[in-house]
DNA sequence: GACGCTCGGTTCAGATTTCAATGTCACCGC
DNA sequence: GCGGTGACATTGAAATCTGAACCGAGCGTC
């Protein structure tokens, strides 16, 4: 049926092929993770924030942010990966009200054995796929689109702590 | 270290955007489509399927393949879609094991009104922001992905025998 | 130094999703 | 026909996710 009063037909193709795509890439990557390693993408994706934070700890609503989940998305997360050692639960210095989720030793040793699996999972499924100009192009596209989105948050000055 | 031959920066910063706009698009588009519909994106994806089919009916396991959705989801969806009085559920005249969904009055109605705004919010949030030169490289990237993951199903280049 | 306000996180109830069975049939070889 | 095998879909229980209500600070005002 023609809806399309509102994208052209290029745009049309190019949205679902977007959408669908990127979602049996998400699926997949997921399985390929649980399948050689005890983690999801989010259990994956917070090892990964943690490992690369100043003192490997991290606000709670920082890492939510980031996440793009919801705040009580990232407390059931967190509780989640507590309760399997991968991270710990300290409350806040300077803020009495917040807490930080920290990096524990046996988090980042889970991260550092799932990485190379996941890494090639990524490689494999998508990214050797892309030419130098394709990989230009969608960093462009989805950097663009991610300052959008996110807002505000760390954007702009950067790159001291990565 | 292994991990860096894994994957070149510029693939990995791809990848990165890629991932986190991406997520923050899904949920950006979900919301929208909250606020002036009654859907979920899922719903919608359902509604807009079953309006282009043959028939406006699929059966069950196609209709999960397209979403990339494991069967039982799509039992929930279907159920949950029906109890709104979006589609029915008729079992299949071919195959007595098999039933199918198929799109209510109703069910059309509401995609018919909620398609401007789910399309306009598309285009602001992403489509619009993208030069022709854009829409086809993502084009190209996503078609060709889409492809490689399992989606022999629909379309493109194999007709007649799947 | 109590009041009203907002903020960071958590909690709880309910919705959704997964995972492992299960039930019903189709299909194949005999 | 008849049993074995496997496909299609559903179910039930457990895991996860969402949204609204909540608690305990900070923060400003008077």
């Amino acid at each position: 049926m023609a809806m399309t009063e509102s994208l052209d037909p290029e745009r049309m193709a190019c949205w679902r092929a977007y959408i669908e795509a990127s979602q049996r890439l998400f699926t997949q990557i997921e399985d390929d993770l649980r399948a050689d390693s005890e983690l999801s993408f989010a259990d994956y994706h917070v090892l990964v924030l943690l490992s690369e934070a100043p003192g490997q700890r991290l606000r709670m609503g920082e890492l939510a942010g980031r996440l793009v989940f919801s705040p009580s998305r990232l407390t059931y997360q967190i509780s989640s990966m507590q309760k399997r050692g991968l991270v710990a639960r300290e409350s806040c210095p300077d803020d009495r009200r917040g807490s930080e989720a920290v990096l524990t030793a046996a988090g980042l040793l889970t991260l550092r054995e799932a990485a190379p699996h996941h890494l090639r999972s990524a490689r494999t499924h998508l990214m050797d796929d892309l030419d130098d100009a394709e990989v230009a192009c969608l960093t462009r596209v989805f950097e663009r689109l991610g300052r959008r989105l996110g807002s505000d948050r760390d954007a702009s000055s950067t790159p001291a702590d990565k």
